[in-house]
DNA sequence: TATATTTGTGTGTACGCACACGAAAAACAC
DNA sequence: GTGTTTTTCGTGTGCGTACACACAAATATA
């Protein structure tokens, strides 16, 4: 292993100039400055990440900005294990990670907490674009402090953000359309039950129902899903009146799609006899959701690997600031379509982990 | 951030007790080391592996014998691709690795592949245990030699490996089972198309065939599959005879399982007229197969991540060897399900990469 | 020409840990 | 009690890099 020592000797200058010329520093001569380069080149060095983190010493923060989790609202718990995972992962890097969380349903919780986030200086953010005007706001004061910003699951063209961490809803939402399709190809009808709330705000649920509608469309299949909207998912009563007087009036009705990570909520709202003849797909292994895959009463559930999201945004930020990796634009990950005899093999959430430190055991 | 020398300041012993302590060395009485040991435990006191690494400096040896792979036959690159990158992810640890392959259809050059990794003198070792009776032998070799070994995508009991890699493959094969299932309700026949060769040795393989039959068992769905047996799959001209001479006197087959990562042989084989009407469930994503899956004559593939299981199976062991953290014995990685739409997003090999060293620009 | 200023380069130390070496302390022999 | 061995422990150095500081050379200012 070639050592900037090495280096230093066969360019016949100090470790010290060496060290400047790799790091773009000022205070080299044209003329050493490519001298170094070139035997940099010639032995195609690379710096050893490990001294390097070492000497430098908790340089950088990165700070994360994203939904809260709750009982009943587990998604987000999965981004934030991962951005853990990953913060414990890149601690010894010089880097500190530090998470913020806001109410999805509250806008001023959102710039709030991006305030408190603010505080810690950041060197680089992770934020979950939520709430449109809001975010504008926050990437405006961003550009003016220059620090670069990444999207989290929620995609948004217009701004410089530089990438997106997450899926590709679209794609996603026409295989929930072909999965839907598999097992129902006698002509019959498709519902797509949306919560309002969602439907409004959030561009990842849009576009996986679009991606579902044009599965049908795409492939002539006679047959255009009917959506129905449910003002608030949570007020259960309401929900179940509503989802059922609808199922009541269409009974050619055979699939219902979920594009949200609420479909545990749904099944809780239709009737068990109904429920056998229907055929449920929805998103995101939570607890909940994959009690309803084991029990039978979901098809399939396509996962987002939200867990993945949190801890890769982490590390390609981290790439990002101590090494100058520039990320590709759009980080698309894995469509997982998770049935009742796969899912258990996901969302192994502690898979490749790094080196957490544990004293060592004789 | 704890270190080693507050702990030494607080215990009132040198840094080098400390040391001797953390790493069960010997040289430290009883009643310091119980001193220490407490003054570690009240600080939750890890090692910094970033320092660690750095000051132990290339001490372990890990050895990897997997099959080697050709045009034919892609599945085991993804494998040594996974080995590489973990090799380049670990090598700043201090843990160099090495590969050796095999013919697969040659156990002499198992054995003697596994002569050249000796001379490695590997600390652990990494292995596709792919023939019986010379596996004995050489297991036998690394037991007196005191090396622990860890199994990679093929398992056999009746060793002491430290854990198992790869899949769950009788599980894969069940979800094989349901998916043919799934479009083709009414009454029909299925058939699995196996190779000779694999049949009497590779235990994963024939697990998924096990996985297969018994969905349709369990289920009870008046169907058993029946199998095939081809000598020779390279032998285009002889397999096309014999699949095809099968199909035509069984006309109610409507679906063929491929329990190999051959399916795309399977596919050249039928004739394109017979194609259209069958569906066709495979095994592992090789360049090969998704262009399978991309022009519509694969439905499914079951993918069993060949990459992530290399790259994994490095990374455990060295955090076993640099941390003495013990793996859990049964190691599944998830089962995906690859269609069409989906197939893109899988296998993007670069996931997680760790800090490969590129020199800083500006 | 003498002095101030800028630029270019070398030196030293710290990062946290592992381990070799040798000193001190304890244990044992006589 | 001294001499010897064994056990126990502290010190020092190195791993490869980052960066502050010091200093020399080159250039500018008076």
């Amino acid at each position: 292993m070639i050592t900037i020592k090495d280096i230093a000797k066969e360019a016949n200058v100090s470790e010290g100039t060496v060290d400047r010329v790799i790091h773009n520093r000022s205070g080299v001569s044209k003329k050493t400055e490519a001298k170094v380069k070139k035997v940099l080149e010639r032995h195609n060095f690379k710096v050893n990440p490990v001294a390097s983190a070492l000497a430098m010493k908790k340089k950088h923060q990165i700070s994360v900005l994203i939904p809260e989790h709750n009982d009943s609202d587990l998604f987000w718990k999965s981004p934030y294990l991962g951005v853990l995972k990953a913060a414990e992962d890149v601690k010894n890097f010089g880097v500190q990670v530090n998470s913020f969380t806001f109410n999805q349903s509250d806008a001023k919780s959102y710039l709030s907490a991006f305030k408190d986030l603010l505080d810690t200086e950041p060197t680089a953010v992770i934020m979950v674009p939520n709430f449109s005007d809001e975010t504008k706001q926050i990437i405006n004061q961003l550009e003016v402090l220059n620090i670069p910003y990444l999207f989290l699951n929620i995609d948004i063209e217009g701004f410089s953000n530089m990438a997106y961490v997450g899926q590709d809803s679209y794609t996603a939402g026409y295989i929930a359309g072909k999965l839907m399709h598999f097992n129902n190809v006698q002509p019959c009808e498709f519902l797509i039950i949306q919560s309002s709330q969602n439907s409004t705000k959030n561009n990842a649920i849009s576009n996986r129902v679009k991606g579902f509608q044009d599965y049908f469309l795409k492939n002539e299949i006679n047959s255009t899903p009917q959506t129905l909207k449910i003002e608030d998912i949570h007020n259960v009563l309401e929900a179940k009146e509503i989802i059922n007087s609808y199922l009541q009036t269409r009974p050619e009705v055979k699939g219902v799609f979920v594009p949200s990570s609420r479909i545990y909520k749904v099944v809780d709202c239709i009737e068990n006899n109904r429920l056998k003849h229907l055929e449920l797909i929805g998103f995101d292994n939570t607890p909940q959701n994959t009690a309803c895959l084991l029990n039978d009463s979901v098809s399939f559930l396509i996962s987002q690997k939200p867990f993945d999201q949190g801890y890769k945004s982490v590390r390609l930020l981290t790439d990002f600031l101590i090494q100058n990796k520039v990320p590709e634009h759009k980080i698309y990950l894995p469509i997982d379509i998770l049935i009742k005899e796969n899912v258990e093999y996901n969302g192994r959430d502690e898979f490749v982990s790094e080196y957490n430190n544990t004293v060592k055991e004789g």
